[in-house]
DNA sequence: TTTAATTCTTGCCTTTTGTCAAGTAGATTT
DNA sequence: AAATCTACTTGACAAAAGGCAAGAATTAAA
């Protein structure tokens, strides 16, 4: 079963808030499960969906120029997942949004985020700090595609979300870290 | 002489909001200029600037492992300049932002910031479009690390700000694109 | 259980990029 | 004008990664 409490506590790590406020914010989400390899975005879906993912683990990806499958990023649980350009500029995505694994957790629409943002100040703070947050995410992984290499980036990689490499294949990695499958197995034999 | 005239239209041009309105949030800007080489913001300060560049062109860098000097993004006329982790967490940066030709423009802190997303609402959607958009760009960065050589990285930007390959010095350029300066050079000997 | 499909590994060779070092061309300083 | 920097280029070689194809290994389907 869905466990709210989980995404109070995670809303109450982000921002210092009462824990009413963070009650009446977490009532507001709507408890979904993904299945495996299902999809909680499709190419050219308008993004309706901000996802507290309690457990699971997800990705993106999308098709590169070559017809190639990139995997742009991974979730893991305990994070807001979501497509930031869809979502918020309401317009139709480029990527997906796949289950790795069987998902469960929070979601609300973007009507609903809009009229927390202006019935709560306290998710306003929230939102913000989840954009700052995933926007230094994304800040570090550029630094570090042009600062390590790919091995470097596998071993981060392993050490900060040990539980992707236990269930996405390799492709998915790869393309992830920006080499080949080839590439990738070859590295992994050296380690 | 900085002109407010260009922020107004610039945050007209962001969100949908009455001309009043912009001219109230543009008033509360301070002008300031920044000249070549000059510092917007140094290691280990927090940084308190949230920019509007009017004219001019800048640049965030940082120290890698190595000591090695690395640009990590390069800022045109008409865009909101600041450092995202340090501004809004109000914690030490680890990168500068530095002028790379003469700059003017207007500045708010991170106290009027929070005033005027108090006393605004318009701002606020303002606010959060200048994250998305950055955010896009930052994960559209990510993509071409990923999806581009460098000779195509190269032509991508010789394309969406040619003033930067102007101004800055191939070195700059070259860690910016993830390249040594040696290699970056014979690219361009070979275009 | 056999077949088929997918995932992963590996060899061979090519391309890209890096490293180091030397050298040229400008710009700046003294 | 000479000396000093800095930016940029280039050569020779080394390392990293890619492309292609064949072959295990694993999983899914018939």
């Amino acid at each position: 079963m869905n466990n709210r409490e989980s995404l109070v506590n995670f809303i109450l790590s982000i921002v210092e808030i009462s824990k009413d406020d963070a009650d009446q914010i977490a009532n507001t989400f709507h408890p979904i499960e993904i299945e495996v390899k299902d999809y909680l975005l499709r190419e050219n879906e308008v993004s309706d969906d901000y996802f507290y993912l309690e457990s699971g683990l997800m990705r993106t990806f999308l098709f590169n120029l070559k017809g190639e499958e990139i995997t742009i990023d991974f979730f893991t649980e305990n994070n807001i997942v979501f497509e930031i350009t869809s979502f918020f500029n309401r317009v139709r995505s480029e990527a997906y949004i796949q289950a790795i694994t069987n998902c469960k957790g929070f979601r609300i629409s973007y009507e609903e985020l809009n009229r927390l943002f202006h019935d709560k100040p306290a998710f306003r703070d929230f939102g913000r700090a989840i954009l700052v947050k995933e926007f230094m995410a994304s800040q570090s992984r550029n630094y570090g595609m042009i600062n390590r290499t790919a091995k470097e980036r596998y071993q981060n990689l392993l050490r900060t979300k040990p539980q992707i490499l236990q269930y996405a294949p390799l492709k998915y990695i790869a393309s992830y870290l920006g080499v080949t499958d080839s590439t990738l197995s070859r590295l992994r034999k050296k380690m």
